[in-house]
DNA sequence: ATAAGATTTAACCAATTGGTTAACAAAGTT
DNA sequence: AACTTTGTTAACCAATTGGTTAAATCTTAT
């Protein structure tokens, strides 16, 4: 029976390891460090969570399920591909606009362990780009766009998209932007992507 | 004085080291996997580099003084805006085909030490976009380009060639591609970012 | 009230890890 | 050859760190 009391605790445990882990990565975390931003006893996390590597990934099945599978039903469903591309777009910004550090978090857990990671987030489920490959091919060949790698059209697409908030810490350290107006053109990109984008393969 | 010996095995070191710090990170790297990677005994890493930090941070400047550098000069320089975005493009996309962890290292270093980094790459000297962005500015007010914030356009060229990269096992993971297949993907985009890029600002 | 169970903590433990030491080997130097 | 300097190693050390234990405190059902 888990009380009021017994969910507040685990909830500031899972609150402060996900910000320890998403700033330090699993290697730099110490649970010291979550335990202290918690504002309990380390003893108490092996309590709640068996393990570091227990908590860990339990905090990035959170993290990951929290956006991946918004992303792969975009890819997956009936929309054209001008519509999966702005709604791709939005979706994402926005949502990274919340959290900034999950992009950075997932590739250096993807480069940590690249099969545990297959595993984790697509179990024994097929990547889900190959339908979007698809698709891009057909109104390729039906002359609905302008000839063009599939492959490519998804790398730009997800480049344009990503690497701002892959390369915000760099980005704000070299300009010396403060963080709020690192928002506002992300904000902007919204729109500016999906343009720039669809303009480029519009018949 | 060096005799051959002695360079012989200091690079066997710098070797090791740079494999094992690109690979798993200042965090994740043992000096016991340093040593063993080159072959030797783990005190003879400090007899050559008196600590972990020193030795790192070593490797992290050869690294970063292999790229910033001329990417920093192709920015700086007098070419027009389009000489610009086509010899980065090349420039860079050229460089990480042979190193391709060499984006998500650095990243990495400046979530890690900000001020650190801002201090070891630039030292003293200003961050060398301004120039650039006046350019884009100046070109986009003489109507040769189309209007657009420069900082996006900046943005842009950066995510393009870059995000390939720091996405690379990720994408190979996904796609099932190979690291040849990934690698002829990257030399089309020399040709294919310039062209995406300049297409969208041309008049 | 109190017994039973759940939660929390201080103290401790064992393994890992960056770093040191002292002895040994190799290479110049005279 | 004898000596000095440089390079290399095995063994060791101290600090850190993930994890455990046993006792204490709090909840709750009876």
């Amino acid at each position: 029976m888990v009380n009021t009391r017994d969910r507040s605790t685990e909830e500031k445990i899972l609150a402060a390891a996900r910000k320890i882990f998403l700033n330090k990565g699993m290697d730099g975390a110490r649970m010291q460090d979550i335990a202290d931003e918690a504002g309990i006893n380390k003893a108490l996390l092996h309590y709640y969570f068996r393990s570091k590597d227990k908590l860990f990934e339990q905090i990035f099945l959170e993290v990951a399920s929290s956006m991946l599978p918004r992303i792969f039903s975009i890819f997956q469903s009936d929309d054209t591909l001008f519509t999966k591309i702005e709604k791709f777009c939005d979706t994402y910004i926005t949502q990274e606009i919340k959290t900034p550090y999950v992009p950075i978090f997932i590739l250096n857990e993807v480069n940590r362990q690249p099969q545990a990671f297959l595993k984790k987030v697509l179990g024994n489920t097929r990547p889900p780009v190959e339908k979007l490959l698809q698709q891009i091919e057909q109104e390729t060949k039906a002359g609905l766009i302008k000839p063009i790698d599939p492959l490519q059209l998804l790398l730009n697409t997800l480049s344009l998209c990503i690497f701002p908030f892959l390369a915000s810490p760099m980005i704000q350290l070299l300009t010396g932007m403060e963080a709020k107006n690192f928002r506002a053109l992300m904000e902007e990109r919204k729109k500016l992507v999906p343009q720039l984008i669809i303009e480029s393969i519009k018949n």
